[in-house]
DNA sequence: GACTGGATCTCGTAC
DNA sequence: GTACGAGGTCCAGTC
């Protein structure tokens, strides 16, 4: 990675024509050959930018840029498309070179985890008397993503989505299934939860006997303290 | 703006609960305090931030992180939402600030201005016999965007919108109105020239008499070969 | 490979 | 302020 500030100005042709003009930015060179351009502040999306895979060549300015006080070009190609980034820097204030290596990638625990483990936490939502078994109840054919007990203490199997769908209620079908035929836990009843549930799998679970949870996200949240342990 | 590279694993629990092992990236800080995790691929996108507003805060690591390696953490809170951004520093490799000033801030010259620099050169795309009389006609009341001639030579006031609403309907008929009290340009029928045009304004336009015409971008750039100057 | 839908969407603009 | 639509959308999944 190659981390250059500079006073530059940058032109972009493509999907769009976009102009930069003449002042103070980061110009970020990644190793695969990506460029993003940011300035000081608004976060979060470059001013400009390439996206991989492209090329990055340095030419000479000419008489006119060089009047103009350009002191070096990058012309950034795609490899694959027309799109082309000019940048013209006049002045080069910083410029330093790092090896980073490979970055293992963002790990998004995510929603449906983050609600399994909510859910698990506040398992009273399900009703009065229900009580937490475990987590990723393993079964022949995969975890089941809660097993609780209910009030009378029957086993009760959960399946939790983010958006309930088809494919969800057909998956706790075959849990229950399966789990109907182990003598102890028999009998077993499903609880589809999610925190959007389409017609159509509520239709299909109804049908089966499963029984619909809609949960409520930022009130489950509200309600954990979990992520205030990061503080 | 603070540029950081630095091992470090991030962690964020806001609207998800995502987690970055430890790895060497960029730390980027900028002035209004957002702070923008990037590794050396995949561009364009941080793989973690925070969006401004925002503070950063430096905390000593407790025991445990010490023991486990860690100099440094970051806390970066989010001063409106619950969001924060967790950054355990295990090495600080390379640290350095940088004063940008202001950034005037990207012009998309975009895709309106590109239009009309488009059809100007293109002006025989409205008919046979059309000719250019000049982009950005003045008028009292603001720029006609282009003026030009019919094969009768009779003017033609064209007003180009990326998205035809209704809005440049009015926009037209307005200049329509006043152009038409000039007897050295009368009679001026007018074109309204947009890449999508509303049903509701092509109703409007058609009932003033005024011609319609859709745009093709792409088509209008492959013709074209102003974009390849920059090469 | 094309296609589809989500996103810590972001970013405008109209209302 | 909110609501709606576009984005150089990006991105990951599926067909």
């Amino acid at each position: 990675m190659r981390l250059v500030i500079a006073r530059c100005s940058v032109d972009y042709a493509g999907r769009l024509s976009a102009h930069l003009p003449l002042a103070t930015r980061l110009l970020l060179v990644k190793a695969d050959g990506s460029v993003l351009v940011h300035s000081d502040s608004l976060s979060y999306k470059p001013l400009n930018w390439m996206s991989p895979p492209c090329v990055l060549s340095t030419v000479e300015p000419d008489e006119e840029q060089t009047e103009a006080g350009v002191t070096e070009v990058w012309k950034v190609a795609h490899a694959k498309t027309a799109d082309l980034l000019v940048i013209s820097i006049h002045e080069i204030l910083h410029d330093s070179s790092h090896a980073l290596g490979h970055d293992p990638g963002l790990q998004k625990d995510g929603v449906e985890a983050h609600l399994q483990k909510l859910l698990a936490e506040q398992i009273e939502l399900l009703g009065d008397g229900y009580r937490l078994v475990r987590r990723e109840y393993m079964t022949a054919i995969g975890p089941v993503d809660i097993l609780a007990t209910d009030a009378a203490g029957a086993s009760v199997a959960v399946e939790i989505k983010r958006r309930g769908d088809i494919d969800g209620v057909e998956q706790l079908t075959r849990y229950l299934e399966l789990m109907n035929r182990d003598p102890l836990l028999a009998p077993v009843s499903g609880v589809f939860a999610a925190q959007e549930i389409k017609p159509q799998a509520r239709t299909l679970a109804h049908d089966r006997g499963i029984r619909c949870v809609v949960l409520d996200y930022d009130e489950m949240r509200g309600l954990d303290d979990s992520h205030s342990r990061l503080f």
